[in-house]
DNA sequence: TCCATATTTTGAATCGATTCAAAATACGGT
DNA sequence: ACCGTATTTTGAATCGATTCAAAATATGGA
């Protein structure tokens, strides 16, 4: 069998009509009379032509219809993460919805991502920022197409971005374990950065944690103002958003003298590594601890005990990340979208002491 | 600010040189001597002209480096079906090593999923053929790239693909309960059809189930007729693969007279909605009922208890999937690749009576 | 200085389609 | 039979790069 290589033209002089004519048989078929249209058919049959070639059609019409979601992890991340899956659930469905492609494009170093991102065959890209941010931003800039960051950590209005209100929604993650009557609360905070592990002081907090979880935790304060609790009253435990980091955080938490009685968590997943833990030291939830996430991932809904959390609104996010790229009508501001409080079975008064 | 229309043409004419040694300076620049290679770039960078555009590039080198995975599922399948994301884990393994692209195609409906085919730009796809796999190769055919089928449920020799060993891989399974001591055992199984829902009679096995679970069917089966228990003893609850019909199954296996020791699930995201119903109604794993997946996805290494089942060689089919796309090396005939027995905490023996 | 060789640059062809103004053909009415 | 309108078909231009044989230029040795 000769190799595939029939092309629209060798159809059209075989079945003696222009090019014109066959690229029509092909794209517009109502536009070429009945007859005509049967013979270049069997003619395509014939040679074994399957069909237009996407990359020529594409390189006339300059548009893919397809985007890129891009991050600085592996590959794997996509499929991973349970922040990134909800993320990319939801985007898929908008997808779906309008016909559009997904591709996933990632690396760990610069250079290959660079590459990644420069090769792509997007119409745009929606970054997911949580690390190296503002390098793939930049890298992105490069590429000279419609993109929208997801989770950027730095502030810089001209970066189109959808961003969601971290600050009210730790205050309302807090309030909700304060409401309940709880006073002994810990943080389990997030980051990426190793000299945010471990115990943190407060002062730290504002030069060294990047914008996400600075704004969570300023939620958290502001709700423990209220009830006139100080800052300084409530540990925090830095984790590298990883199992193992989130251990140690626990162990550290629990073996003080006087153990939290709920813990807020900057992350369900790191909520659901600390439950593990919890479960796995003969503690229940919510009896002995609370615990409330965030973000609000599938996972949270169907762990034992389903774990309270405060939700993004991932469909909404998608929806505006994709019709920005696909129509390029990127926002100009920085609107950050509200979470929602969902109250489920980690989250109990505290026990009487 | 004029729209992002500077061309490699344009640099060149801008510049004073050729196309070609405009071309050169940034796809070959060790080619170009240095002061002609600056003043290139100079010019490009006040035109603003950000790189050759990867169309026309890609239209002369015919490649795209990306490969297709591809369902006749919506988008979100990628990234929630524990399947699914398992090999999607290893497929970004395998690609973030070759620095290949990834790009998910999919649609419910036909007609989508075969404008999404043709229309992907990739240089091959990977078939995931759980649901309408026959369809989904007619498709791909068409598009007359290199292709590889995985859970291929038709026997067709001309189809490239890629298996496992379901029948000793189920044989394994039910070996291991069996060893165990386990006599009473109930089968969990899987497909799409609707008539294979509920109590299903073994000889229906055969003429209607799909390759996959029929298999798996035989595999436990011949374990069982190792130690003397015949086909008719065991009962067959089908589910849909979802969450409500295997809550279903499970009622009905757990209402009856005789209620099973054990359970053979056909997939771990089956066992795992099962051990959850057996939370819910206070059996205890594995001191109450023993279970065991099939699949091997990284949920069942953290489940509560972890549970114990029978792994196929992700990384394994991912690499060979990969390669066979990237090399056009399609292989010629079936081989079945082993499974691997991971003993975890969801097995053990029975409770005396 | 001249020639042979090495290094750069050029220009046109090519990849595989789509598009659209203009030309050709068909159709209907008188 | 003829004309005006409607429908089809044509052919050349275009999308944006890469490639490569041939031409131009530089380098070095005698």
């Amino acid at each position: 069998m000769a190799k595939g290589h029939v092309r629209l033209a060798d159809v059209a002089k075989a079945a003696g009509v222009s090019q014109g004519t066959a690229s029509n048989v092909f794209s517009r078929p109502d536009v070429v009379r009945e007859e005509v249209r049967e013979r270049v058919l069997n003619v395509a049959r014939e040679l074994g032509y399957g069909g237009p070639d996407i990359k020529g059609r594409l390189l006339r019409a300059g548009r893919v219809n397809a985007i890129g979601v891009a991050a600085v992890e592996p590959l794997a991340y996509f499929f991973d993460d349970p922040w990134a899956r909800s993320l990319m659930t939801a985007i898929g469905e908008v997808c779906d919805a309008s016909g559009t492609g997904i591709a996933v494009v990632s690396a760990m170093n610069e250079e290959r991502l660079a590459w990644n991102i420069n090769s792509a065959l997007v119409d745009g890209f929606i970054l997911l920022c949580v690390e190296g941010g503002e390098r793939l931003v930049e890298l992105t800039r490069q590429r000279q197409l419609p993109f929208i960051a997801l989770a950027l950590g730095i502030e810089d209005e001209t970066i189109p971005a959808i961003g969601i209100d971290n600050v009210s929604g730790g205050a309302v993650a807090a309030r909700h374990l304060l409401e309940l009557g709880h006073r002994d609360i810990a943080i389990l905070s997030i980051g990426d950065v190793d000299g945010l592990v471990g115990l943190v002081a407060p002062e730290r907090v504002d030069p060294e944690m990047e914008a996400t979880p600075r704004d969570r935790m300023h939620g958290y304060w502001q709700a423990m103002a209220e009830y006139g609790i100080p800052r300084e009253a409530v540990p925090i435990q830095g984790t590298l958003h990883d199992r193992p980091s989130t251990l140690t955080a626990m162990e550290a938490l629990f073996s003080s003298d006087n153990p939290p009685t709920a813990i807020l968590a900057m992350s369900d997943k790191v909520a659901l590594f600390a439950m593990q833990w919890l479960a796995e030291q003969g503690l229940k939830v919510p009896e002995d601890v609370s615990i409330i996430g965030f973000d609000g991932v599938p996972e949270a809904a169907t762990s034992l005990p389903r774990l309270t959390t405060v939700a993004q609104p991932f469909a909404e996010i998608a929806r505006r990340a994709v019709t920005a790229i696909l129509e390029n009508a990127l926002p100009e501001d920085h609107e950050a979208l509200d979470l929602e409080l969902v109250v489920r079975d980690s989250t109990a008064m505290p026990r009487l002491r």
